[in-house]
DNA sequence: AAATGGTTAGTAAGCACTTACTTATAAAAA
DNA sequence: TTTTTATAAGTAAGTGCTTACTAACCATTT
């Protein structure tokens, strides 16, 4: 009955491997915290020795920093903006926050384990981490707050700095991301749709910073 | 010269010390994570030795929970409300957002360790943590969402389900205080004063709900 | 045969927690 | 006021267990 057993166990190909234990490590690192998750539990539950994480990772924290090169590169956060890109020309300004929010809500729920694998990450004061987001959030703030710049020249939007606006924008869709994965799991509070949500978000925001005199170029 | 420090060492009280260790633990907690921070390092931060600790506490877990216990008793997060009771009353919208907002942010930087504590206690799956969370986030809904309620009624406000307007305006603030706390701590992105960020999350909330004909009385 | 994927059985260091013991102090007794 | 004494405050040196990590050796593929 063993033999049945020995015919089973397949060798992983090493790349195979290495992706799957990136894969299931981010899983355990975002339940429980670098330091809460064991090497041994990691080769656990990828079904083999420890001895085998340090084959493809010289320690710990390689495998760590493997999984946010990883992240980072291969992400469509790479370019969150191509997709709005057009909405932008056409000054489709619901259509920009409407697409914003609505992708980033989407990517939070597919990618709950790296979300909280970042929020780790932050409050241990990764440095990868900290890369992570500074390149990321940054270009967000430079990006759709040149948008919002303009559109405000353009007379469409009220003078507001724009980066309180980014900044006040981006905590509607973060929060509610936060909010379903961290407290409210089964969405006791509020269940709302992601093309709900965002749909509300973009609303408020862009009546919110809308010029009172409409279609008039500012003075400036 | 050791008598100096032999007649500098003094014996503290039992409850000084236990708060003390509270305070210290707290803090080390709220930077490095429960599992991520050893009993051994709490005691040397309090000058004193690790099996000090165990008198005070039978665990590292007690140790913990007593944390939580005296924050969540302790804290004024009790009554939030109060404050902005005749805001209320007086049908000042302005002024409860203001005041609500301007409220947490003040908090938030005051207790900046407290909420980090909040963040892995909820990443973690602390069930302390939840229940502070869902006690006292649900009561911001309950009441929050009512006073919404009945401005719409008034058609002072226009139609939302006034959970997501909570869940947004929430968002702005709550997500300001995690972005100085976590990721942007010199606020290279954005520097404003709590009042400013208060006033404009207001701003935006209350342009971005209110009812198009004004002063008009809704029809249902 | 040579590379590759995997294992077993360790090691030293670190962990939460305990035991057995020493002092400081405050109040009662002298 | 001084001395005694019970007790609370504190320590040094462990305990057994877990941790990240290694060395030395198999087994399957090419």
């Amino acid at each position: 009955m063993d033999k049945f057993f020995e015919t089973t166990t397949t060798r992983m190909a090493g790349d195979e491997r290495r992706e799957q234990l990136c894969t299931i490590a981010m899983r355990l690192f975002s339940e429980r915290g670098f330091r809460g998750t064991t090497t041994k539990e990691i080769a656990h539950a990828a079904g083999v020795s420890e001895a085998v994480i340090f084959k493809h990772f010289s320690n710990k924290d390689e495998l760590y920093a493997s999984i946010l090169d990883h992240k980072a590169c291969s992400h469509p956060f790479d370019n969150p903006f191509a997709e709005i890109a057009d909405k932008i020309e056409q000054k489709d300004d619901f259509g920009v926050f409407y697409s914003m929010a609505l992708n980033a809500l989407n990517h939070h729920q597919e990618d709950e384990d790296f979300l909280r694998l970042m929020l780790h990450s932050a409050l241990e004061g990764h440095d990868l981490a900290r890369m992570f987001f500074e390149n990321f959030i940054t270009r967000i703030y430079d990006f759709l707050g040149s948008y919002i710049d303009q559109r405000q020249e353009e007379g469409a939007f009220r003078e507001v700095e724009p980066r309180i606006v980014v900044r006040t924008f981006i905590g509607m869709f973060v929060h509610h991301s936060l909010n379903n994965i961290l407290w409210d799991k089964e969405q006791k509070l509020l269940k709302i749709s992601n093309e709900e949500a965002a749909r509300e978000f973009a609303t408020i925001l862009l009546e919110g910073i809308k010029s009172k005199k409409a279609k008039v170029k500012s003075k400036k």
